[in-house]
RNA sequence: GGAGGGUUGGCUGAGCGGUUGAAAGCACCGGUCUUGAAAACCGGCAUGGGUUCACGCCCAUCCAGGGUUCGAAUCCCUGACCCUCCGCCA
């Protein structure tokens, strides 16, 4: 959410910003009825009041034990006027309100032009691309060849979208998760969570995936209003919301594995093979709470701490700057990182490290208390993926693989695979 | 599933329907004292909004939403959440 105050003050300064992300503020109607709203707060105020200073007359001249009857009588019609003046104020408010919770947040002004995806912009590559003297695979042929990965079982299962891994490549993707909450606790600083994948609405409005974005997720049915979470920031996010947090506490550095659950409505017909976009996957992810003026240096290390995973596991790839119409609802900027797959030939997202400013903190009033001022103030939050571990799956399989279909544990992960080196040699069967 | 109890400021915790936006304590900030610190003492200290050049004034907020009333933290209804006991259970 943004300040209502700017939003007010310089509706047309905002507006500039957000056309950048392709965002049409409609000022007019804003100003319309932001000059509403006042002049009628202004008019049920002064009721209010008439209404408190009446009921406070009548109270001490009822403790003297005179006669109220007049008083009565001359407050007879403020209770009709005020109940209209009231009903109309909560009408206009929330109007306005379902019209500023839905407005992106504002572009950082680092964060490059542009309207899609094409105009990102490249800001630094990692590793040699791996060169092999066959065909190199993609992750669908691999997993099939070891009989390990069913896309087609998963089907029968459930439906499309989801996977069935089993045997070495299963346990590589759970070591996949160990390995990066060790990596982030160990040597990034990183407090590691356990969270609820259930969440209720007021979590989803904090973090800005509602109202907007209802049809990305998925809802139960029955008692609760929950939903399954999309990430695994909504839930850790959240712990901060409606709380004051010490300055001492600063910065607050969460990470969490969770399952994430997208509908993907409206990607049908995309990545439809393999493992690349799914219903269900598994994601390691950063979430900070830092002082504002930190936020942004703090961006460029969370993403560092992401680009490590990487690099540990020996995977090429390259960062990415969002540009303006390419970021999120409620992102200030964003720089994704993208692995390499050599059965694509492609840079393929595998992390998304975002700063949001104040915009979720204003949302879910999430507060620090500024010892230079003793005022709690709104506090910045920021989260990245560390990685998405269905992805980094796949990048393993296909950076990996071994001309017979072969794929070799990486190194970091030997740890966690209980002997298994190659996965598809005789040995690890 | 059954029966009770609860939700008040950063925290703990009082609060007869009428100067209660709210006692008290803790925490925090400033001051006195002290060589310094602690202790003691004095003072300050909720959030959001409106208005004012400013001092200030006004409005809202005691889980949420309705209701009763001239007037609600206080009474009534509904809901959410938390706790205790019983039952069931990974």
């Amino acid at each position: 959410m943004l300040d209502p105050k700017l939003l007010r003050n310089q509706p047309e300064q905002i507006a500039a910003q957000l056309r950048r992300r392709g965002f049409e503020l409609d000022v007019e109607q804003l100003t319309r009825l932001e000059a509403e709203r006042k002049q009628l707060q202004i008019q049920t105020q002064q009721l209010q009041s008439e209404r408190n200073s009446s009921a406070k007359a009548i109270g001490q001249a009822k403790a003297k034990g005179e006669d109220i009857q007049p008083l009565l009588q001359a407050v007879s019609d403020l209770k009709s006027r005020l109940d209209a003046a009231e009903a109309r104020l909560g009408e206009l408010q929330e109007e306005i309100n379902s019209i500023v919770m839905g407005i992106p947040n504002v572009p950082h002004e680092t964060v490059p032009d542009g309207t899609s995806e094409e105009d990102n912009v490249e800001i630094r590559r990692w590793g040699n691309l791996p060169e092999f003297d066959f065909e190199p695979r993609d992750h669908v042929d691999l997993g099939a060849a070891l009989g390990q990965m069913d896309f087609e079982t998963a089907a029968k299962i459930t439906g499309s979208r989801f996977s069935l891994l089993s045997g070495p490549l299963a346990r590589l993707h759970r070591a996949l998760i160990q390995f990066m909450l060790d990596l982030h606790t160990g040597e990034h600083g990183y407090t590691e969570t356990y969270v609820p994948y259930l969440v209720n609405a007021e979590s989803l409005r904090g973090t800005g995936q509602l109202p907007k974005f209802g049809q990305d997720l998925f809802k139960l049915e029955g008692e609760h209003e929950y939903y399954l979470i999309p990430t695994a920031e909504v839930p850790v996010t959240n712990i901060l919301r409606n709380d004051i947090v010490d300055a001492g506490q600063m910065p607050l550095k969460y990470v969490a594995h969770t399952p994430c659950f997208r509908s993907e409505a409206g990607s049908y017909g995309k990545d439809t093979r393999g493992m690349i976009r799914q219903h269900q996957f598994e994601k390691v992810e950063m979430v900070q709470a830092v002082r504002p003026e930190e936020s942004w240096q703090v961006l460029e290390q969370l993403t560092n701490h992401a680009e490590t995973v990487l690099q540990k596991l020996g995977l090429p790839y390259r960062v990415v700057a969002l540009c303006a119409g390419d970021l999120g609802f409620s992102a200030a900027k964003t720089y994704d990182l993208e692995v390499w797959l050599p059965g694509q030939q492609k840079y393929r997202e595998i992390s998304s490290c975002s700063n949001f400013g104040e915009f979720q903190a204003r949302r879910m009033k999430a507060r620090w208390r500024d010892p230079e001022t003793g005022k709690p103030e709104l506090l910045h939050t920021l989260n990245g993926s560390g990685l998405a571990v269905g992805r980094t799956l796949v990048a393993v399989m296909e950076n990996y693989q071994q001309e017979s279909g072969a794929i070799r544990v990486p190194e970091v992960l030997l740890g966690y695979m209980g002997g298994v080196e190659v996965i598809g040699s005789k040995a690890s069967l």
